[in-house]
RNA sequence: GCCCCCAUCGUCUAGAGGCCCAGGACGUGGCCCUCUCAAGGCCAAAACAGGGGUUCGAAUCCCCUUGGGGGCACCA
């Protein structure tokens, strides 16, 4: 029942192709597959495709993209095969009603014709009760020959578990402990839908057992019907697998789940719960990673930055915590950072290429490799590369002639400047920290202004923008002939801007 | 309304009866470094929801209240 930390575990993430990936499906598949590799078992990806209707086209390769992204490679699944094939739900049709049928056979479920109609009156009549709802048991109470005969006849029905009247169940949940629950309290589920396809209840409790899951590792919303599950799987006398519920997370304010308009917002301010979109904004697959495996779990009291490696090492079911997580997209940011700067230059400047090239910028390697370590402690996600260092993409530069301007000084006075700035840099054999720096710091001396202050009309002329990387690294980057291009044009600006 | 779960700084969390007048991290504020911006370093403010028990002793165990969350589908 329970596996002891050595033994292989077998995991699966079982997600609907019915939206897009989310950061809570993430951080599940996450654990699953921390908890398979460390153990030296598998980690199985199984579509639960039996919501016809909710089916969204494009939803499955999606998601696909985006385990694969966050590194979670499976070891069976629709796409890689393995030996419980097929992995996909809608092709098991025969296999549940198979199971359906055993259990009725057992005396454990039962076929029920109630029209959707009736169940919706019955429901709605309840609620006005203030009563539970509950399906009333009409056609429990049917002769299973009879029942049978409208069956052969054609008749179009359901299959219903049937939930023992008297008692209770305790279900163990790895994370919260026993929850005992009366099984008056528990409705008489359907298990196979007039389509004939199974409902989740049925179709996951075969599909773990048939696949070996040793652990299941979902989300607390199922807790509610986690006692059924347990009903059904002790109806067939099939072994338990550990099974952990994680909390739920919740919007940044810690006040309810995240609704359609927060995510809304979220997007807005530039964070999101959608895998993909996080990858868009620039977000490090490690990053992700890291943050959304501490919000539930720790490790110890100090330790927060982990690699994946590390991950597998140290995941433990035992301490995760059962309590909903708010989410922190600002810890998002500081972990990407973390991340980022702990990247080789080459690793980096390749992550980066694609966003500096989509805004529309011609890279070339030689350049993004000198650039790429200046970026690396400035920027918070990889898009920030365009903001932050687009400049060293073009010809030419367009700062606002007011910004040319020095602090406490004149237009003439800051022209000045410049003018003597441009003579001792074009007398360099070429610009960097050694060369330039000592002659213009002894410049801004004579003229009786700051460094800082000559540095900041220097910076703007040949960045375009008040604020950017060091100074003479960046001039070196960029070069000679580009920077007295930029001076001269500078100069020119801030003359007409005396008038 | 009914069922279930949860409850430590704003947020993520450590804490499994004395090690805690509660530790770490993000964020916030201040200082240092400094050519701007970062990065980095240092410091600060900031929490055991409330009430009853149990115990020599409770953030830790029990009960109640309150608050929050999830679920109540021929969805997962």
């Amino acid at each position: 029942m329970t596996s002891s930390p050595g033994t292989p575990a077998r995991t699966r993430f079982a997600p609907s192709p019915t939206g897009r990936t989310h950061l809570g499906s993430g951080r599940t598949a996450l654990y699953d597959f921390l908890l398979a590799r460390q153990t030296g078992g598998q980690f199985i990806l199984r579509i639960e495709d039996t919501d016809r209707k909710r089916l969204e086209p494009g939803a499955e390769e999606e998601l696909i993209n985006n385990l694969r992204w966050l590194g979670l490679e499976w070891d069976e699944g629709p796409d890689v095969g393995g030996p419980h094939s097929p992995y996909r739900q809608s092709e098991r049709k025969d296999i549940y009603l198979h199971y359906a049928h055993q259990l009725i056979q057992m005396g454990r479920a039962y076929y029920c014709f109630c029209t959707q109609a009736r169940l919706a009156q019955l429901r709605q009549e309840q609620m006005k009760r203030k009563e539970p709802t509950h399906y009333d048991g009409l056609c429990r109470r049917i002769d299973p020959g009879q029942a049978e005969q409208r069956v052969a006849a054609g008749e179009p029905h359901v299959i219903r578990f049937k939930v023992p009247e008297e008692g209770g169940i305790t279900a163990h949940d790895h994370v919260r402990g026993d929850i005992t629950v009366e099984n008056r309290n528990i409705d008489d589920y359907i298990l196979i839908k007039t389509d004939g396809l199974p409902v989740y209840h049925l179709a996951a409790m075969v599909d773990d057992h048939l696949m070996e899951i040793t652990h299941v590792i979902r989300g607390s919303e199922w807790l509610p019907t986690f006692p059924l599950h347990v009903h059904i799987v002790r109806a067939f006398s099939w072994d338990e697998p550990v099974w952990v519920h994680l909390s739920v997370f919740l919007k940044p304010s810690g006040k309810g789940k995240m609704s359609k308009r927060d995510t809304a917002e979220a997007i807005k301010d530039g964070f999101s719960i959608y895998l993909s979109d996080l990858r868009k904004m620039g977000y490090l697959p490690e990053a992700v990673v890291n943050w959304s495996a501490l919000m539930g779990w720790s490790y110890d009291d100090r330790t927060e930055f982990f690699t994946m490696p590390e991950l597998v090492e140290k995941f433990s079911l035992e301490r995760l915590n059962p309590s909903p997580a708010a989410i922190n997209f600002s810890k998002l940011d500081h972990f990407n950072g973390l991340h980022m700067r702990r990247l080789e230059v080459p690793d980096l400047a390749a992550r980066i290429k694609p966003y500096l090239m989509k805004a529309g910028y011609e890279v070339d390697d030689e350049t993004l490799l000198r650039v790429t370590p200046l970026l690396q402690e400035r920027i918070v996600t990889l898009d920030d590369a365009v903001a932050v260092g687009g400049f060293f993409f073009e010809r030419e530069v367009t700062p606002n002639p007011e910004d040319l301007v020095g602090n406490h000084m004149t237009p003439a006075e800051s022209a000045e400047a410049a003018r003597r700035a441009y003579q001792i840099l074009a007398d360099l054999p070429e610009i960097d920290q050694e060369t330039a720096e000592g002659p213009l710091r002894s410049l801004a001396e004579e003229l009786g202004i700051s460094a800082g202050q000559l540095f900041s009309i220097l910076r703007t002329a040949v960045t375009g923008r008040n604020v950017s990387p060091p100074l003479f690294q960046t001039m070196a980057i960029i070069g000679k002939e580009i920077v007295l291009e930029r001076l001269a044009n500078a100069i020119e600006l801030l003359e007409n801007l005396n008038g």
